[in-house]
RNA sequence: GGCCAGUUGGUGAAGUGGUUCAACACACCGCCCUUUCACGGCGGCAUUCACGGGUUCAAAUCCCGUACUGGUCACCA
């Protein structure tokens, strides 16, 4: 049996939003549950939308999120070049081959015509389609023409009747008529092919076994069936996949937020986290497990059970992800983790190795994202603590300037500056003023923290320093 | 507009003719634990599967129609 090879093809834009990201994992795990081969290729027909360094932040992403890939324009294997810009003679010789043996033509006719058959289509109100002017010129003329420096493309010739049926992994048998299908343009005239063409090419070339690709390209996969079977070339098999939308509901753009996998990267989503999000966003395992290895979803990955309705965006199952591999993680690879984040938000000048392991360690299980450890923390960077409605209807209660000033001569009392003489002092208070609980914990918290929730109090006193909890309780 | 597809709760979703079929998870709410909040644990949360017909002893599951949503009709990918 052929080997399985699967290719995620993205265009060089610098940028990837977490739909391009699905595809491309789908397609790993497709290669890797048969033991296959993954590759990048670089679709970089538009030479407009080229992006320098993309190339890089592809290979950037991919392997941040733990994929191998078996072959691309870095590691090249023996399908290469992997770029298609760089193989344009290779689409030439086939697009040629392909009037050859009668199954596209030359076409001369300019922009301008073009422009008047789309006016009157439109004012038709109907949809444009190439009328096929050119495909009545003999060989002859067509030579004749392209001998005379004529600009051409070449089209590829449609039937006009009969339908085509395409075969999906999703969904299932899609039945298109021919008659809609337009004389496609297979080489433009500056001799770059079209993404169609250039997709069945290379897909062919590089012994392609699996294309998954966006459900938006399951009309358009009619046409390519023509080709493969114009050249006489075994079809892959397709899987189409619904869209993934943004989480008001519509479409994903760079403009509906941090959708894009960076964002989220350098807002602290852990790549893995992002991934098993990910790939339960338009999947289901045949199990309830929902918290997946590389390795599990690798075994466990069936495109079978891919869905054929589009799927929401949801930050909140994100964070639950997240927070999850993140109190998986170890203490130290934590710290590494969450440090950088603290850096950029505060001047950590000043503060001891050991202060700034212990801050963050008591958060470990609080953040869902890295970045927000700058919001959790800043109670201990800040002078004074601002009380919000909340805090100052509590604090207004019966009894508690009591328990306060209770508290602070406690506080004052401790020689020896450490986690257990400060539970202590919470224990004496509450003797003391006969208060406890909530009225023992809260007054305390409130002023100390200007917050009703936040991590272990006496590590918070502990953390926040003997004269910064004396000013705080006033 | 033509064509193609989709429609299970706020979200991700399981379920493809009948033994709990509306699982599970996020979110939300409640309780318990913790001398406080959080963490954690437990429980609640769609009499109903877009709507209307039909087939059948039996339908979220099959068929037809309607509605809605989305996609697609480029020398863009």
């Amino acid at each position: 049996m052929e080997k399985t090879r699967t290719r995620f093809a993205p265009s060089p834009t610098g940028y990837m939003h977490i739909g391009n990201l699905r595809t491309a994992i789908f397609e790993y795990l497709i290669a890797k549950h048969d033991n296959g081969d993954f590759l990048l290729r670089i679709e970089d027909t538009d030479q407009n939308r080229k992006v320098e360094g993309a190339v890089d932040f592809i290979y950037n992403t991919l392997s941040l999120c733990g994929f191998k890939i078996d072959e691309g324009p870095f590691n090249e294997g023996k399908y290469g070049p992997y770029i298609q810009s760089e193989r344009l003679d290779l689409y030439k010789k086939y697009a040629h081959e392909l009037v050859e043996k009668g199954a596209a033509y030359y076409c001369f006719c300019d922009e301008e015509r073009l422009e008047r058959l789309r006016e009157v289509a439109s004012l038709n109100k109907q949809a444009f389609m190439y009328d096929g002017c050119c495909r009545k010129l003999t060989k002859e003329e067509a030579e004749e023409k392209i001998k005379n420096g004529e600009s051409y493309v070449i089209r590829q010739k449609m039937p006009k009747e009969g339908q085509t049926v395409v075969k999906d992994l999703v969904y299932g048998e899609v039945v298109i008529d021919n008659s809609v299908l337009e004389d496609q343009i297979l080489l433009k005239s500056d001799g770059y092919p079209t993404y169609n063409f250039a997709n069945v090419v290379d897909d062919h070339l590089m012994e392609i076994t699996h294309v998954v690709r966006g459900k938006e390209y399951l009309d358009q996969t009619a046409k390519y069936n023509l080709l493969y079977e114009a050249f006489g070339w075994e079809k892959p098999i397709y899987a189409h996949v619904a869209m993934v939308l943004g989480e008001d509901g519509t479409k994903l753009s760079k403009r509906n937020g941090d959708a894009s996998f960076m964002d989220l990267y350098n807002d602290g989503y852990l790549p893995e986290a992002i991934v098993n999000y990910l790939v339960l966003l338009g999947w289901s395992p045949e199990s309830n497990q929902e918290v997946f290895s590389m390795e599990e979803l690798i075994k466990e990955f069936n495109p079978n059970r891919i869905s054929k309705s589009s799927s929401q965006y949801d930050v909140k199952k994100l964070n639950w992800f997240n927070a999850i591999y993140i109190k998986n993680m170890e203490l130290d690879k934590y710290v590494e983790f969450v440090l950088p984040f603290l850096k950029e938000g505060y001047d950590l000048s000043g503060k001891s190795e050991e202060w700034i392991k212990h801050l963050l360690s008591i958060y470990q299980s609080h953040i869902s994202y890295g970045k927000q450890i700058v919001d959790e923390v800043k109670l201990f960077f800040e002078d004074e603590v601002s009380l919000d409605e909340e805090c100052q209807e509590f604090i207004k209660q019966e009894g508690i300037d009591k328990t306060i000033s209770v508290f602070k001569d406690e506080i004052n009392a401790i020689s020896d500056w450490n986690v257990e003489n400060i539970t202590n002092a919470i224990n004496n208070t509450k003797e003391k003023a006969e208060v406890k609980g909530k009225m023992l914990y809260m007054p305390i918290r409130i002023k100390v923290s200007g917050i009703m929730h936040g991590p272990e109090l006496p590590d918070t006193i502990y953390l926040l320093g003997k004269d910064t909890v004396l000013k705080r309780l006033g």
